[in-house]
DNA sequence: GCGTGATGTTGAA
DNA sequence: TCAACCTCACGCC
């Protein structure tokens, strides 16, 4: 259940562990198992991120994962194979091994399949080839409720539940406010938030986006960590005081997702 | 044990 | 706007 920060750090793991070397590719539920067979012992080049799609190279070849909400890549230990009924993917070099299970996507395509899938996203905030202009040009002319167009993939990838509520609650702004009502400022303010927390998201495998004055060190309060592991102002606290002004969190489905915001943090308009 | 939701996206209505 | 998809951990008996 990742966002990008997930992703990136998988592919440096992968990279770190396998990059020039080859490998062992087997799909044990059989639903990946003719190309994994084809890319068996061939030599992993590169993995790479971009946004929530990861791409796993060897040489020409790569395949192409997403994980969607509920797949999972994950380090295992050397050894049997548990559940291979929903096994899609093993990667192994006979010391480290990790496995696919779950995944929205898992295909093998060309280098020019992999441009295109990634000419189809905007700006990673976690790129250095980000350009946040191009997300700002497709913000400030929609409609939509700005808490919508931080999902968007098309505007900036790689962002999903967890950081586009956060980055709205630490700018002070109401999740429904227009794209067309945004100043070009705020968007600075919330892509500037996106740079700097989600490096931390890569580095640490988990989301913490309290600041310093509201830290649990610092108020005495104890820390209340959410099961995806990290310490954070709105997400997913429904009811419960906010870190700043102690009033309630609120919560409600846009576009079919929870969004998660302080009424009084971040007022309308 | 069973039901549900979850860091996501797609495609149909 | 809604259902479908893929898996699994958690809460509640």
């Amino acid at each position: 259940m990742p966002e990008g920060h997930v992703i990136h750090r998988l592919a440096a793991e992968l990279g770190a562990a396998f990059a020039g070397r080859p490998v062992r590719v087997s799909s044990p539920q059989g639903r990946f198992a003719a190309a994994a067979a084809g890319l068996d012992g061939a030599k992993l080049t590169a993995a790479e991120a971009y946004g929530k799609h990861l791409f796993i190279e060897f040489d020409a070849r790569v395949i192409h994962l997403h994980l969607g909400l509920i797949g999972k890549l994950r380090w295992v230990a050397p050894g049997p194979v548990l559940n291979p009924a929903t096994l899609r993917l093993l990667i192994s070099d006979g010391r480290q091994v990790v496995e696919l299970r779950g995944p929205q996507t898992c295909e093998l395509i060309t280098v020019a399949e992999r441009d295109a899938v990634v000419a189809g996203l905007g700006p990673d905030p976690l790129r250095a080839d980000a350009d946040p202009q191009l997300a700002w040009q497709r913000v400030h002319r929609s409609s939509r409720p700005i808490a919508a167009l931080l999902m968007d993939q098309r505007i900036a990838a790689g962002v999903g539940n967890i950081y586009r509520c956060e980055v709205l609650f630490r700018a002070g702004v109401h999740p429904e406010l227009p794209g067309t009502e945004l100043t070009e400022g705020t968007w600075a303010l919330l892509w500037r938030d996106l740079v700097e927390l989600m490096p931390l998201g890569v580095r640490d495998g988990r989301i913490d986006t309290v600041r310093e004055a509201e830290s649990p060190e610092r108020t005495g309060r104890p820390p209340r960590v959410d099961r995806h592991g990290g310490e954070v102002y709105v997400y997913r606290r429904a009811g419960d005081d906010c870190l700043v002004c102690g009033r309630g969190i609120s919560v409600r489905q846009l576009s079919g997702r929870s969004l998660y915001w302080c009424e009084n943090c971040q007022p309308p308009r």
